[in-house]
DNA sequence: AGTACTATGGTTAGTAT
DNA sequence: AATACTAACCATAGTAC
């Protein structure tokens, strides 16, 4: 072997908590956003779905994801009904898929 | 070894492009619509912020992930200043965080 | 329409640039 | 704030239920 030495430790397991350490978190951030948009974006193209995301970075930018391009597509067709609260925004779900499928944190 | 003989050849490589087996089709979204959403989960947690995703599923029924849970807290905010188009879309991307991030497919 | 199985393909922590 | 690196951790294709 050339360098018998490892370069790296590679990918270490974490737990699934908030990085409190900033530039760690910042790298984070990129890397997972990144990876949760390719994600996404596979998902248009494999299964030919729509969707869209918001995501509010830690430095208070918000990042999005639309296919359609234009994130409005799927988005603006939510914004009269989700006036009313959760309430309307049900209805609204039901009106625009049939069953609604819901998956919260 | 009880059964030398592989149960399954395992996860293969693939081509990014639309299944059209529709079977396939089904079980492939189910799983990556979750591994979506356990992604942004996970982005929730580890950087602290907001994300919201919509999906239209292949059957057209519109599945949700949100943290806040509300999914109305991150994107309601966007439904006044949506209306008027992507110009004004993006005039309420820098309202609403500053400098603007777009990815979009 | 969702879950179980499992070997393999793919993502990413920690660090440096 | 984003990218390069590498080893280790994790997601998932194909199939059956």
């Amino acid at each position: 072997m050339e360098n018998p030495k490892k370069k790296t430790l590679g990918r270490r397991k974490i737990e699934i908590k908030k990085i409190e350490k900033k530039s760690s978190l910042q790298v984070a951030f990129t890397k997972r956003r990144g990876g949760l948009f390719r994600k996404a974006s596979e998902l248009t193209v494999v299964c030919g779905v729509e969707v869209a995301i918001l995501v509010k970075s830690p430095a208070d930018k918000l990042h999005s994801f639309g296919h359609p391009p234009d994130v409005e597509a799927l988005i603006s067709r939510a914004e009269e009904k989700i006036v009313g609260g959760m309430e309307q925004y049900l209805k609204f779900l039901e009106d625009f898929g049939g069953k609604v499928e819901e998956n919260l944190r």
